[in-house]
DNA sequence: ATGAAAGCGCTAACAT
DNA sequence: ATGTTAGCGCTTTCAT
């Protein structure tokens, strides 16, 4: 197999038999070009196969139009959602897009902020691994950067999240009105944005039921250690709330093993929705979190950036929807009589609205 | 918000009052540079955060490192798990990754395909959308393409998938051995290489047991009421095996809603594993394909490929794990004595194997 | 050991 | 309307 050289523009332009500046301009759709040359170059374009070197273009146009993405993990299905999405977006503006995973790893993700740069990005959207995400940037990053999901402890960036203190709130509130005295919360680490606004959420919403956090950090065999010491503690939580994707699936996981059944033994409601949770018996009760329209605005705020947009950083959050579901019935304990609200089905929604 | 310039190594070379040829060979490693002029490079560097520019150094030394991946959609797991491997693998071989994604969509994916080129990427990895793709190439397409999961319509690709008939086939001989007489099998489409090995496994494989398929195409709501139709028609089948990930979802769901229970009333069996397929009860009988190996030997194969192996297309066949759940269980219709095997837990491993 | 200069593929300014 | 030429940021001879 003999490794060919893709055609370069010099050879479209001696086959076309004109200068390559003329090739240039046909390619770019100056529209100077007469219908003759034109056609003889898209010809020679055609028969070589020729594409231009973005590499060599962008060097000398200067133009960009190429913006990086860093998540912090590709499998996760939200994260995977939320780069489809902007991939489309930035196709529909022509721009380019590198997009890499941190694989949930503060370290990797400094050295792929570093790497990326080499790419010079006209600009950045980052899920950053951890709030301490201002200290990774390396200093002296000369494109806007648009953070998405989680919140910084340094201000100074665009930004867009959800609301998560209200929608947890409201899963509070909705278990306070099913009849629970205790509920269990659950999450990876308070030193993470999302969970502390969720706990904080929870905190402000439980107007009757006594809550109770648990953090069981990220590693998944210790917390699940973690996890089943206190669920074999008496007494038990009538609810157990979790805040996070990988806490849902370790609590679901563990409390299937040490035989207590949702919503029998204990009611059971999720942040973050994922495909089983309307496919177990009874459905789970979740937030669901509008990951697309969430890469829709981390690309709007990112192109308004990239084209020139000054001013004070944005921060913007999106509203979840709270799915009810069979895991989070009334409380069959419940005195009688005692609370009569629980809806079936809650929906917040209405414009996302900015806090500031 | 002053859009700033990232520096170049003109300007490294000047704050370190050296020549741009010194700083180059520093930041390339070169030996011949003495201590002193390393430092006073190294620290002008990282006085202006100063990074090489990929476009510009790519174009002058020729050296690609750099490899492209087309998939056809990255919201789902596997491929999103698949792109993952490949970027840990890519990084440790210090080799940069253009991600794309077809979003299902064949004609997407030709566009991609033409795209990628502008990136001169010495290799690529592809996941095609249909067996068609050799089509969707451009021709004149100079880098070596390795091809992953799905089986071409024409040869001439380095391949690795996995084997989709021997497995498939385990499934069918599992329920067959269960006493099921009939087997629905359900899947997109047998225009699909990988659907129309499965159900040629299944059919090599069904001694006593009857089986039927239903091909239910790409769009999920005709697909669902084509499976309805068939679901609601009489005889049921004793066993339904379905093919894909997309279409286990669909018809796990379109069971649900018309009232049959899984394995009471239909047994159930699934090709491609989910992580709600342990937590739903009974759990579903799958078979686990070894995505991190898939990509790890599309890598290998790709890596040879851009660092001169010439040489015959190879074909590479991992094997898959046949995961035994409740959802097939012991026929409880069949007549007693008839059949008496079925065990509980199957595993196919072992090394891969090259059929050729 | 270091620097000067050429040139990768391309676009843009300018000349014709 | 077309061609000529300079130069984007970098690496690589080739002098020194």
């Amino acid at each position: 197999m003999s490794r060919q050289q893709s055609p370069s523009i010099k050879m479209v332009a001696d086959r076309a038999g004109v200068s390559v500046a003329t090739v240039s301009n046909v390619l770019n759709g100056k529209p100077t070009v007469s219908p003759d040359f034109a056609r003889r170059v898209n010809d020679a374009v055609r028969e070589l196969g020729y594409v231009v070197d973005l590499g060599a273009s962008r060097l000398r146009s200067r133009k960009a139009q190429l913006a990086g993405v860093v998540v912090p993990d590709l499998t996760n299905p939200m994260f995977a959602s939320f780069v489809s999405t902007l991939e489309h977006l930035a196709r529909l503006a022509d721009y380019d897009l590198v997009v890499v995973s941190a694989r949930n790893n503060a370290e990797e993700e400094a050295d792929r902020l570093r790497k990326i740069r080499a790419w010079r990005p006209a600009g950045l959207i980052v899920i950053p691994c951890d709030g301490a995400f201002a200290e990774r940037l390396p200093d002296g990053f000369f494109a806007p950067v648009v953070l998405a999901d989680r919140i910084p402890d340094a201000a100074g960036f665009d930004l867009i999240a959800v609301d998560n203190g209200p929608s947890a709130g409201a899963i509070a509130a909705h278990l306070d009105q099913q009849g629970y005295e205790d509920c269990l919360v659950v999450g990876t680490s308070l030193s993470i944005s999302n969970i502390r606004e969720r706990w904080e959420g929870v905190r402000a919403s439980a107007k009757h039921m006594r809550v109770e956090m648990l953090e069981i950090g990220i590693d998944d065999a210790h917390g699940a250690q973690l996890l089943e010491e206190r669920l074999r503690h008496r007494p038990l939580p009538g609810a157990l709330f979790s805040l996070d994707q990988g806490t849902t699936l370790l609590t679901y996981c563990t409390m299937a093993e040490i035989g207590l059944s949702v919503p029998g033994d204990i009611a059971f409601a999720s942040f973050d929705e994922m495909e089983w949770m309307r496919l177990v018996t009874p459905g789970i009760t979740t937030v669901r979190q509008p990951v697309e329209e969430m890469a829709e605005q981390a690309w709007a705020l990112l192109l308004r950036r990239m084209t020139g947009s000054a001013g004070k950083p944005v921060t913007r959050r999106l509203r979840c929807a709270v799915e009810i579901r069979g895991s989070t019935p009334r409380n069959p304990l419940e005195e009688a009589g005692k609370l009569k609200l629980g809806g079936r089905k809650w929906k917040l929604q209405g414009e996302p609205y900015s806090p500031e």
